[in-house]
DNA sequence: GAAGATTGACGGCTCAATCTTG
DNA sequence: CAAGATTGAGCCGTCAATCTTC
């Protein structure tokens, strides 16, 4: 006999699952030296040939521009990324995929996608769309409620 | 023209509404003087009669040991709980709704399941099993992968 | 003044180490 | 020795304040 689930179900399940994604992301990026923020951070730089403007960084991250600044600080200091001035306005700053970068994301990268394939492969491809629908209708909302607060 | 989602799009869309979640849940808290881990507590003690054993809370909360301690010492300190003895192990606490902690419980829990249902309310009844569902089959494949490693 | 970056203060999470009790 | 709780160190996130540059 099952309860029909109700908002809250949804939100403590919602809750739930990102709580492994995050213990998933942290135990899988240990052994390299990384957390799951900076591998995002060198991950995006590699598809963008390994070099961004810091402030794409923090519009595609969604993230404060206080977080990447420090996360940035201990890249630089492990040798996996450069700061470089901006050519046409000096308050920006360029950020450059060393070679150690550039390796360490190659070594990484093929298994990290297998991972999410496994994993996220199993919601059926038939059911990927109108999941992706509900999230986007929950963030909608939640962007909608956090906007008339 | 829409492309298929494939499962890392799946990965993005998750994170970013939990992202969501989490910048609302701070925004609504925030006037109450609460963080939403010391809220889960509040709530949690307060449907269980205002008496729980710490070790309940971590289970419930899915969150290690250490967390919990230093939430609590902010919550105590400001009056919400009181740590109380346990009458059979005497390594084990028992955390105690104080009235102020109570007080502050019953004037935020009705505006709080508001919102909730507002938020996940947009998912239609009809929706809301198979959404369960999928974020559920997310969640084993997690764990299996991280039980594995 | 506004925009981009940085730092400091604070909350929350993890893990490892320690202490007390069973 | 094992279990429950606590503390300390390290990482990430927020916001507010500051600095340089536009």
């Amino acid at each position: 006999m099952e309860r029909k689930p109700n908002p809250h179900d949804l939100l403590v399940a919602l809750l739930q699952t990102q709580s492994a994604v995050e213990r998933l992301s942290d135990a899988f990026f240990q052994p390299f030296g990384l957390t799951s923020a900076q591998f995002n951070i060198l991950n995006l730089l590699s598809v963008n040939s390994g070099r961004m403007e810091q402030l794409a960084l923090v519009d595609a991250l969604l993230v404060g521009k206080s977080s990447i600044s420090i996360v940035i600080n201990r890249m630089v200091r492990a040798d996996l990324l450069r700061r470089e001035a901006h050519p046409r306005d000096r308050r920006q700053v360029i950020l450059v995929l060393t070679p150690k970068g550039r390796g360490l994301w190659k070594k990484i990268a093929p298994t990290y996608e297998a991972g999410v394939q496994e994993v996220f492969g199993t919601i059926t491809p038939a059911r990927r769309q109108p999941f992706l629908l509900e999230l986007t209708t929950l963030r909608e909302a939640l962007n909608r409620r956090l906007a008339d607060l």
